[in-house]
RNA sequence: UGGGGUGUCGCCAAGUGGUAAGGCAGCGGGUUUUGAUCCCGCCAUUCGGAGGUUCGAAUCCUUCCACCCCAG
């Protein structure tokens, strides 16, 4: 960070540790930080942390001794990621808001936004590494692996990342928290929170049924024997295990049943048990348009693909495609590729870019 | 209302005289900035009902009830 003593640097604070410890590394390094707070989800129900939040926030400026700035984008949210969101379940696919929200909203409009009360860098509390390279930012996995969320940053478009600073990139969560017991922070002992980012950790099928009619069909097996009966299809996704109701099935193996695709023309949701995963898995997937990090390559390169968040490397091969998307193909079978999900590209500690699953070959 | 069979937790299912396995589901918790997966914990004083035999029964006897099958 050569060079950026007097630069101003706008933090995406949330109220939580992360950000806030984020907050105290840039202070610390001589910045001249601003806190930004985004309330993009606005209910008023018991789930929704968002005042609290606020409140935290502001404690933990103030502890700080920073600005700290407010804004809404809950009209964006609802219009850019929110929309996607459930139009990508009524399709019966299961997207992940928060890789578009990082996309279109953190580093997008709020970044812009940033630009505008005078930051030259934007940062945030996110557990990755950027490397500013000839050919343009580059960015790494987390060095706490456990914690690495480059996952979630892979559709963010490049260019974006070129002012951009994760001061926890290097750290492990122990030491953010002991950094901001310290310092004295607020929030220091404040939990993780989980859940869709801004619209939190509520019980997801009750919140999508506020906005997916329930559409019951039956759950079958593969063979066609009926098990049971689903709500809708767009309220269960490949691979779950919780929730189907299935009990013992006479002439079972006494396994537990798993989701293995979505007969949408049929309405009917077809399981497996696990003794018969094979149902479940493939070997290839074709992805939408891949948003590269990297110089997009020429022909197919071997890669290390997550399908999921936190899930482990796969080895892959990936094969570029001239509208944009990519073909990749796992050296072993995968569990529940789900079509919604981003494939995320890694070479090494690197992140290379990632696409929407669109679909399983 | 003839013959045969079966009735054990929501479901599947062990247990044939010695004081109710296990699995699935469910619930609770842990992990987790996506619904998941995964991990941990909880989950039948009671064996269709009522009597009886026995020191002691889900297991033996009697009887009633329910369901299934075959005959009709």
């Amino acid at each position: 960070m050569r060079g950026a003593k007097q630069a101003r640097v706008v933090i995406g604070m949330s109220g939580g540790v992360d950000s806030a410890v984020a907050a105290l590394l840039l202070r610390e390094s001589g910045h001249e930080v601003h806190g930004l707070f985004m309330s993009n989800w606005e209910d008023e129900d018991s789930y929704c942390t968002g005042a609290q939040d606020y409140q935290d926030a502001r404690a933990t400026a103030r502890e700080l001794g920073i600005v700290l700035h407010r804004v809404s984008f809950a009209e964006d949210y609802r219009r850019q990621v929110f929309a996607e969101f459930l139009s990508e379940y009524r399709r019966g696919r299961t997207p992940n808001p928060d890789v578009l929200c990082n996309r279109e909203i953190k580093f997008g409009l709020c970044q812009r936004y940033a630009r505008r009360l005078g930051a030259t860098l934007f940062a945030t509390g996110h557990y990755a590494r950027l490397r500013q390279a000839q050919s343009g930012p580059e960015l790494l996995r987390a060095l706490d692996a456990s914690k690495d969320q480059s996952y979630f940053l892979c559709a963010v478009a490049r260019p974006q990342f070129a002012q951009v600073r994760f001061p926890l990139g290097e750290l492990v969560k122990s030491e953010v928290r002991e950094r901001a017991r310290r310092a004295g922070l607020p929030v220091f002992e404040k939990p993780d929170s989980t859940g869709i980012c801004f619209i939190g950790e509520r019980p997801f099928a009750e919140f999508l049924a506020r906005y997916i009619a329930p559409t019951p069909g039956p759950i079958e097996t593969g063979s066609g024997r009926r098990l049971g009966t689903h709500r809708g299809l767009p309220f269960y996704t490949l691979g779950q295990r919780g929730g189907l109701e299935i009990g013992g099935v006479s002439g079972g193996s006494g396994d537990p049943w798993y989701v293995a695709r979505k007969d949408l023309a049929r309405n009917a949701l077809v399981v497996v048990q696990a003794h018969e995963r094979g149902g479940v898995t493939a070997t290839a997937l074709r992805t939408g348009t891949i948003n590269w990090l990297d110089t997009p390559p020429e022909q197919h390169i071997a890669v290390a693909v997550k399908t999921r968040y936190r899930q482990a490397d796969q080895a892959a091969t990936v094969e570029p495609r001239p509208d944009g998307s990519a073909l990749i193909r796992f050296d072993t079978p995968q569990w529940a590729l789900t079509p919604g999900q981003t494939a995320a590209l890694y070479c090494g500690e690197r992140c290379l870019g990632g696409g929407v699953i669109e679909e399983t070959l």
